[in-house]
DNA sequence: CCGTATCCTTGGAGATACTG
DNA sequence: CAGTATCTCCAAGGATACGG
C-alpha cells in the first residue's frame, strides 16, 4: 500500500469496529437494535416464566400499546424468537412463548440489564456530576 | 387480597419483568437503549483500541454525521463511558477515550454482539421462512 | 378475545453553513 | 481542528375505532 502522511495515526483499523463483521452489517444492527428494544426486551422478560396469552401480555406491560404489543409480537416472530399457538376453542385463545432461541436471547440481554443494574447508581451519579458542571460552565 | 375472577390466569407477576427492577425504571430503559444504540455502539467499539481523536473517530466510522458524532460522545461522556481531554495546543488536539466503566459496558454488549453473529444465519433463515409462508398465505 | 386500520404528533437524524 | 446552529424530513409510536 502506498506510504501515508506522518499524520496517520489511526492503526490498522479499516473498518468501523472489529467485533462487528461489516459483511451481516446490516442484519447485525438490526439484531442488536432488537436487543436495545425496549418492548422487545419487556416481552421477551416478560414469557421468561412460560407462555402467556396476547391480554395477559399486554397487561402484564403496563404502558405498552395495542399497537406496539401486536407490531413487537410480529418481529419477535418472525426472527423465530416467540411462537404463536392458537387453540381453535371458542372463545379463541392464542399463547405467545418463547423459543429455544428466544431463550439464549434472553440470556444475552439479561447479561445486558445486569450491567445496567449493577452500574445504575454509579451512572446517575455521572450525570449528576455532569449537569452541574455544565450547568456551572 | 381480595380473590379475584376464575380467568386470573397470569401468576404472581405484579410487574413487567422480574429482573427489570421497576424502582429504575426510566434509568434502566435509558442504559440498555444505549447499548442498543448503532452510533453508540460502534463509538464504543471504535475506542477498544485505545484514544482517538474527534477527526479520527469520524473517518473510522462511515456514515456518521457530525451532529450525531458529537450528540454521541455527549451522551457518553454525560454517563462517565468516555472521557475528553483537551491538549491546548496549536492546532487544538481532543482525544476520546473509553473510562473503565466504558470498557465494562464494551464487554457486555460485546456479547450481545456475539450471539447476533452466532445466531445470524439461523434468524435470517427464520425471516425468509416467515416472509415467504406470510405471502403464501 | 384477538387483533387490524387509520389518524396524528413528536423527536431522531441527515445536510448544510458557520464559529473559536 | 473541533465543534455549534438551523432547517428539514420522515418514521416510530400513542390513541382510537372497527373487523373476524
Amino acid at each position: 500500500m502506498a506510504p501515508e502522511s506522518p499524520a496517520d495515526r489511526v492503526p490498522e483499523r479499516t473498518g468501523p469496529c472489529a467485533r462487528w463483521p461489516a459483511e451481516h452489517g446490516e442484519t447485525m444492527r438490526q439484531i442488536v437494535e432488537r436487543a436495545g428494544d425496549k418492548w422487545s426486551v419487556l416481552v421477551i422478560g416478560t414469557l421468561e416464566n412460560g407462555p402467556l396469552r396476547y391480554t395477559d401480555l399486554q397487561r402484564s406491560i403496563p404502558g405498552i400499546s395495542q399497537r406496539m404489543l401486536t407490531h413487537t409480537l410480529r418481529q419477535l416472530r418472525r426472527d423465530g424468537l416467540v411462537t404463536r399457538t392458537a387453540y381453535p376453542e371458542v372463545p379463541p385463545r392464542v399463547e405467545y412463548a418463547l423459543t429455544g432461541l428466544g431463550r439464549t436471547l434472553l440470556d444475552a440481554v439479561t447479561a445486558l440489564i445486569d450491567w445496567a443494574g449493577t452500574h445504575h447508581d454509579e451512572i446517575t451519579a455521572n450525570r449528576a456530576r455532569y449537569d452541574s458542571e455544565a450547568a456551572a460552565g
